[in-house]
DNA sequence: CGTAGGTTTGACTGATCTCAAGTTTGGTGG
DNA sequence: CCACCAAACTTGAGATCAGTCAAACCTACG
């Protein structure tokens, strides 16, 4: 049922997606999961609940390594994460790529698009992933007709913001073995946030290289501080799959403090 | 009339700063500063500036060198800087400070704390400066009504967010001599949209320490890389003033395209 | 069972840090 | 106006963390 698509144009890649035929059953399930997310966010009242299931949506999908957005694009639709992983990078004009963040299921991805006309980064899928599209004016206007539901994503947008300012304190400040500890502690304890499974023990979606990429590291040295981290007895390794062994032990090791993701993300 | 205050508790510092006695006259300027700053970022209309100018606040000012905010307090106060220069940082816990963003008058701080009720990081005066400081409750009130308000103030808060993605990839992936020019490059430009003097010459209000907390680098190694921006020719520096002698090659030394300010900032 | 992408390992290099000693600057009080 | 002082800046030499390059080794998948 999946296609691959490699090659494409500069803009409007969601456009060549593939439509999910069997996911009309499940509508209600992306609204749902979406609701539940932004109840945690603001008190909504019944009416809100109501705008979000009357927008108009589609559901698409895309396989791994996959641009749904592209620098410099034109901003039209909001999406929603329904499963899989993506990020967003941006690279300099050498080439060099640095991953800003990773997005798991559930997480309502470029809502800066409500507002800001231009991407100012790429969006990649890790994994394939499957996502609701929601077009970016009627997304705005019900922001605007509904106080407590603008409130709602303006305070996921700060929240999401705050992450950025702890990735530029990890970037700048913390020495290799830190910034990877402190990647997979944020993974482990957003993942279990969003319900996906308890922070102790995970899969890891993304390549070493993408870690690297995350950290501001290369790929080979990412591998080497793995190999530490796990020779220190603060994780268990086997193929993508980490065991966190020691939570406490690890967040020293990271310097990661849970309070930036504000109770949410 | 300045007092400086060196010793404070963890909370609410604003509280011990000095009130501005002979600021009443300007209190319309505060304001129109910012509904100028609005009007760049939304389309407003007549109820929506008096709403702001009906808005209570206060006029303070600080020393250099001064916390206004500190990580972890109770978000209180939105505030928006009139004169001077502010920083805000966030530390690791073996002590490494890593600056997150500069700020210049005419910016609104702590806009975040309209929706979130701890500060993530320490907001610090680089030099003296003046702001006025607007309770957050009042504020989100206003933003609650006025749905083309909170749309500015949003929107704000996201070209904020977009500045953070540039800094991870600047911290991250670009060299030290890049990284310094990117920095100087985001300053320049930001002052000139602020309507404070031309990007080619300004005085930098931040010492060489502190360009080293915002690039993730050490003071030595700023000073030797400003040396060599200046041997190459892509700046002059005389004391703490800067002049970008050739643009464009500064840009590329940078690898600085403003398209992330998103014509505002 | 062949291939490509991902991971692992080793040897060497180099950008940036560290430490430590000057030097300059700007502000303050005499 | 000058002397002094603390903070900021400058410079050098040596140390180190992380990068580079290159080869091998997995392993999932067609």
């Amino acid at each position: 049922m999946l296609e691959t698509y490699t090659d494409f144009g500069f803009y409007c890649f969601i456009d060549r997606l593939v439509d999910e035929e069997n996911m009309t059953a499940n509508d209600n399930d992306a609204f749902t999961r979406v609701i539940h997310k932004l109840e945690r966010l603001a008190p909504l009242e019944q009416a809100d609940r109501d705008a979000i299931r009357a927008l108009p949506f589609r559901i698409k999908t895309a396989p791994p390594n996959h641009y749904l957005v592209k620098e410099g694009a034109a901003a039209t639709d909001c999406c929603v994460l329904l499963t899989g992983y993506v990020c967003r990078h941006k690279t300099t004009s050498s080439g060099d790529r640095q991953i800003v963040s990773f997005h798991m299921p559930g997480d309502i991805l470029d809502l800066q698009h409500l507002l800001l006309s231009r991407a100012d980064h790429n969006l990649e899928t890790i994994t394939e992933a499957t996502f609701a599209l929601v077009p970016a004016e009627d997304l705005r206007r019900v922001a605007q007709q509904r106080p407590l539901l603008a409130e709602a994503l303006w305070r996921d947008t700060l929240i999401d913001a705050s992450i950025f300012r702890e990735w530029v304190l990890n970037v700048g400040r913390r020495d290799a073995k830190s910034r990877i500890a402190h990647m997979l502690c944020e993974f482990a304890a957003r993942r279990e946030k969003a319900g996906l499974g308890p922070p102790e023990r995970f899969n890891l979606p993304m390549t070493q290289e993408q870690i690297a990429d995350a950290t501001g590291l290369t790929s080979v040295h990412v591998n080497r501080m793995l190999f530490e981290l796990a020779a220190d007895g603060v994780i268990v390794r086997d193929k993508r799959q980490v065991e966190i062994t020691d939570w406490s032990r690890m967040c020293r090791v990271a310097d990661f403090n849970a309070a930036y993701l504000h109770e949410a993300a």
